[in-house]
DNA sequence: TAAAAACATGCAAACGATTGCATTCAATTA
DNA sequence: TAATTGAATGCAATCGTTTGCATGTTTTTA
């Protein structure tokens, strides 16, 4: 029983005007005569007239809705992305649509599916970690919407993208540990086709090269998920395997906390006996004992980035894709030793 | 530059046939002829026909846009509030808005403003903590949206609500606090007119008297907001000023890691000098030392519900307002003594 | 064989707003 | 006074889709 809402037809009808003279009036169109226009203002004023956008959506051929796919909203990583990206629309007459692929590219592509349907101004997307194939992505630009990658990057895709520079922050990562005096030092990561993950493993793999330090195969490990309760069983295999093991670097803060609980719990002191560094720098990752040493990235300027470009995309067609690469920042507390150690 | 959609004239005009034949057929109309059907059907396919969801909105004078506005998205609780939220809307044919009014009542009511605006179908609200007045819900109503509030209450406002007991939450961890021997107990707490606050406060108060326990003003203080930074000049207060204290109950978990963490650089032992109990139960509770004592809330079936009665309402104006409120459950960990030690 | 019934399809209005092109009427110019 | 200009407003098409009613064609029945 939706009210019926005022439109544009009961003003005139009131006024015994054409519609065309109200939505003149309401545009402050030049040709209309001064006394006409506060008639029909007042009146719309009066009776709360709001335009119908669905109407004008129609007209027009576009929405002003943007849809951005995160794989999960429950880390902080993606969690503030979101609210960087909202903060730039909200000063926009567009509104943000989330949606959430849980990780597969399964619901990815149904979603994307569904976008397809939907008229959209243009759609954002860190893509799943399942996802190799992007041809849903494709067929999105084939139909003209904007599209903007961000955090994980599609290989192969011509898209505009915003990225972490991951293998920097690696390289400086594990580089940070072998000056602390670490000479065994273990990756814990997960998903194997992930590009930030793969960025990550290079780093740590030419942080290694460079400083002369032998690469094990049996010391980077793999997890079935970015969850504390994945990185149990895997962490527990290399401490038990090897006891000349003295640090850890984990792709992100999740995996390091059940490396740090299962070192603590097989008795290793830490950072004594065996250093610890995360990745993505969780809020409370500096309320564990001891603090948690992490990677940080610039999360928010980083979804503020993706949606500006996004929103200049609509507004002026580009010719050229743009890909930015943030910097990250590596946070030292206490699960990593001091330099002055060494 | 929008690529050409294929329309239903379109294909209308290749077939040489109407447009509402063309229409019939997509929808199976009995009064075509089968093979009238399968003509349509066969170029629709081949042409990668989608409708125009504009169009039909238009015509049908509703949206198929659902809009959920929370104070915040990094908190486990509203995060998950919102998976719960949209496992439920991703099996209907409805989409998902999400809003975050940042705790602001001036941001709450201009994406209210905004939605007015927007036809919807129905909208899910988590009162920012500013709410006092809801008249921009009642506007809403008024327009024929249904509306269904969730998390914290809004007294007066006619509506339906999806609720946590609080009240019994925070009287069950109270009453074991005494149950363990604490004598002594304080309340960290935060915004005063905030609903789910106020309900933790009566049952805090009641836990006490019903155990012979006196009330003090001193015991209760509030932190300027819901975070880790907010806690900690109040517990730093609160500890120094009395030393017989032997417990804090905080409202949520992040102040309880602000306790946490100010007692320990007082030398205060968690739990044998010092027993603390969180609200919220946030995943990484359990990791801190000694792991956090909580209060659950059963978030993820909360944000179901929420849904579910909103698409009803939808569907099937109903009569009555509903208000279900869920029932919490006691996490004992390390930061509370056990029973036994009493 | 003509009338009636059944079948298949098209016409046009409707949803709400915008806008190019008339149209109307008054004021100015020749 | 007739012609021209200019100001103010209305007409009608448009966006893509659905749907009640009309129309036209075929088949069945009397």
């Amino acid at each position: 029983m939706r009210k019926n809402r005022v439109t544009i037809k009961d003003l005139a009808q009131e006024l015994n005007v054409s519609t065309s003279t109200v939505s003149r009036a309401l545009q402050d169109h030049s040709a209309l005569r001064q006394e006409t226009k506060d008639r029909v203002k007042a009146l719309a004023k009066k009776w709360n007239y709001q335009p119908n956008t669905i109407a004008l959506d129609l007209l027009r051929q576009s929405s002003k809705i943007i849809a951005v796919i995160v794989p999960e909203i429950t880390s902080h990583f993606f969690s503030s992305t979101i609210i960087g990206i909202q903060d730039i629309i909200v000063s926009t007459d567009f509104n943000l649509m989330i949606f959430i692929s849980n990780e597969s590219y399964e619901e990815e592509s149904q979603i994307i599916e569904k976008l397809a349907k939907i008229q959209l101004a243009g759609v954002l997307v860190a893509p799943s970690s399942e996802t190799k194939n992007f041809d849903h992505f494709r067929r999105l630009q084939k139909n003209g919407i904007p599209l903007v990658i961000f955090d994980r990057d599609c290989v192969g895709l011509e898209a505009h993208k915003v990225l972490v520079d991951d293998y920097t922050g690696a390289f400086d990562a594990v580089d940070y540990l072998i000056k602390t005096g670490c000479r065994k030092i273990a990756h814990l990561t997960s998903f194997q086709n992930l590009s930030t993950n793969n960025h990550r493993l290079n780093g740590y793999l030419d942080a290694l090269k460079k400083n002369g330090l032998p690469i094990e195969k049996d010391m980077i490990v793999y997890a079935n998920g970015f969850n504390h309760k994945d990185g149990i069983a895997p962490t527990k295999a290399l401490l038990k395997s090897d006891n000349t093991l003295d640090a850890i670097f984990t792709v992100n803060d999740r995996l390091a906390v059940s490396a740090m609980r299962t070192a603590k719990k097989l008795n290793f002191k830490i950072p004594d006996d065996i250093s610890i560094i995360g990745f993505d720098d969780e809020p409370h990752s500096s309320y564990f004992t001891p603090a948690l040493s992490s990677v940080w990235q610039p999360v928010y300027s980083m979804g503020m980035l993706s949606a500006r470009i996004l929103i200049q995309e609509i507004k002026e067609e580009s010719t050229e894709f743009r890909k930015e690469v943030f910097r990250t920042e590596l946070v030292v507390r206490g699960t990593s030793r001091k330099i002055s150690n060494k």
